[in-house]
DNA sequence: CCTATGTGCTCC
DNA sequence: ATTCGGA
DNA sequence: TCCGAATGAGCACATAGG
């Protein structure tokens, strides 16, 4: 077996590839530096190149976030921490500023080897076990460890890689192109293989060892999670039931997405993330066992907090249930959690991705049987493009407190980890606020040198105060991004890092899904998906929406939907 | 023993 | 999650 | 139309530190 290549053929291909645009040119360039690599840094480089240091279903985390990671850097190059922050703010990327403190650091390094791809894959496995006492100490140093022995350009991608941010333009589908590329096998099986197995590194290895049959060859198997189907914004109901010849409506329930396996008796859950959360999900997983029939099957559906009012809760109580460990029984009776199933991936020995919905429909009925207690049910499901009983669908999803409704095409298979059009998501458009920016923060990447997100705020009319509600860095466009940064530079009063506070006399309208209740700012609420939709220059700080009218839409919020 | 900080995950 | 922008 | 790269709030857990 040839030895593994040095992390500095890694850098060198990555600042290749970083300048240029055109995904063609970016997947054959992939495709040029896989087909030199030998089994095992293919695997590597596979999950490497789209800025992932482990693969999705190993459950493996480096516990190295940005405050680590700028410790680190700081340690490695004998600088101050606030130093790594304040050229952060000039360069807006975090590899870069490691590159340049690297070039002007006079530390030798502390490893004689060169730093080969392998033994940096097995450095991150090191740093990624390390736990207890002193361990984020232990973490910081290691990384240190690491970037004093790299040169200025691997130090640039060794960091972006540990922030899981290559920057490189390179995703899951460049890295499937560059496999069906370099190996000469279908793109489509390439993308098959990744979602049923979640690494590249396998699917790249099989291509290259046993092509277009062995990435044939690779099955759904029961106990390993595949990617989750997703669904893209309708614009509108009347367009969205267009969209298909045999439309089927589900409501849009308000939970968290949940894969259900069931292989006899054993029962593993699934998060979007593939995370396995069965120990949180005790309850969850004793229905399945109950009614769910036949020896093997794969579920998808939504886990539902529900009130004592049969309500679903505030999307938060779920958060308090996923990824528990501890007081797992106590905290499912306080919260217990309904599962409402919507489609069926595999049943008794046969993958179901291939059959239409309509046929999956079929299976999931004859799978799940019904709880007399409606703890665990089918979503129910209208075959119509009639508009206005779509509309009434819609109406009974929004009363009963849910998000709004699904619109499927009945003809379509299951497309994992893919945002097809065969599934349309449909949500009432929300309120905005009009609300006060109070301050906000420099941008990385393509924001560098921009005002990202900005800090926004309600009134308190007796006292002029302003209470804040969280921030707001979506929905704006680039030249309107540019735009604003002009314009608040001369409105800025202080400076911290990447922290600026401004005179608050600007106004912006925000667009939101949901008001929550928040202990994290002092208005004591928070908007759940804010995103800019205009400044109101029509508007100054004093007509901008008060505390008494944020409270009022939070408890219309609960009640409203009655109608 | 309590609280603050950092990380990683959820938002079909 | 939402949104924008390049190909 | 797809995909990559910007950005949001809030929860549990592990660890650090008083």
């Amino acid at each position: 077996m040839s030895s593994s290549i040095l992390f500095s053929e890694f850098a060198r291909v990555c600042s290749e590839i970083e300048p240029v645009s055109s995904s063609l040119e970016i997947s054959a360039r992939v495709a040029d530096f896989f087909r030199g690599l030998n089994d095992d840094d293919l695997g590597t480089a596979a999950h490497f190149i789209m800025g992932q240091v482990f693969p999705a279903w190993m459950e493996r985390e480096l516990g190295v976030g940005p405050s680590f990671l700028y410790e680190s850097i700081a340690t490695a190059y004998g600088m101050q921490r606030r130093a790594v922050e304040d050229l952060l703010r000039r360069t807006g990327d975090i590899g870069v500023t490691a590159e340049r403190m690297c070039s002007q650091s006079v530390q030798r390094p502390l490893f004689t080897e060169e730093l080969t791809l392998q033994r940096t894959y097995d450095n991150f496995n090191l740093i990624a076990r390390i736990e207890g006492k002193k361990s984020q100490k232990r973490k910081v140093k290691l990384l240190a460890d690491l970037l004093i022995s790299a040169a200025p350009l691997e130090a640039r991608y060794l960091v972006r890689l540990v922030a899981e941010e290559l920057r490189i333009g390179v995703g899951s589908g460049a890295v499937r192109d560059a496999v069906a590329n370099a190996f000469d096998v279908p793109a489509n099986l390439v993308e098959r293989g990744y979602m049923l197995v979640n690494d590249f590194g396998v699917v790249a290895v099989t291509a290259k060892n046993e092509g277009e049959k062995g990435l044939d060859s690779l099955t759904l198997i029961p106990g390993r999670p595949i990617r989750m189907m997703l669904a893209q914004l309708s614009g509108g109901m009347e367009k969205g039931i267009g969209e298909f010849s045999r439309p089927v409506v589900e409501w849009k329930f308000d939970g968290a997405r949940v894969q259900v396996h069931k292989m006899g008796e054993e029962v593993q859950i699934f998060s979007r993330r593939m995370e396995n959360i069965t120990s949180s999900l005790p309850d969850i997983a004793a229905l399945i066992r109950e009614f769910v029939s036949g020896d093997t099957a794969i579920l998808d559906g939504e886990a539902i907090a529900v009130g004592p009012d049969g309500r679903p809760r505030p999307f938060q109580d779920i958060l308090r249930r996923f990824r528990r460990k501890y007081d797992v029984g106590q905290m499912a009776e306080e919260i217990p959690l309904h599962l409402a199933l919507f489609d069926i991936l595999y049943s008794d020995g046969s993958s179901l991705l291939d059959e239409p919905l309509e046929s999956r429909r079929r299976f999931l009925e004859r799978t799940v049987k019904e709880d007399p207690e409606g703890r665990i049910y089918l979503a129910s499901q209208l075959a119509t493009g009639d508009l206005s009983e779509v509309e009434r669908t819609y109406n009974e999803a929004l009363s009963a407190g849910h998000e709004g409704i699904m619109i499927k095409n009945l003809d379509s298979p299951y497309t994992p980890g893919r945002r097809g059009k065969n599934w349309l998501k449909l949500k009432p458009i929300m309120e905005t606020l009009d609300l006060v920016v109070g301050g906000a923060e420099w941008g990385e990447g393509r924001r560098k040198n921009l005002l990202g997100s900005y800090e926004i705020a309600c009134v308190e009319p007796e006292t002029g105060r302003l209470l804040m509600m969280g921030r707001v860095g979506s929905g704006i466009k680039d030249d309107q991004l540019s735009e604003l940064t002009d314009m608040f530079r001369e409105k800025i009063i202080s400076e911290t890092g990447i922290d600026v506070g401004l005179q608050p006399d600007v106004v912006f309208e925000v667009a939101y899904e949901e008001i929550q209740k928040s202990v994290n700012y002092d208005s004591g609420y928070a908007l759940r998906f804010p995103r800019l939709i205009r400044v109101r220059d029509d508007k100054s700080a004093e007509d901008a929406d008060t505390i008494e009218r944020v409270t009022e839409l939070f408890e219309g919020q609960r009640t409203a939907a009655q109608n």
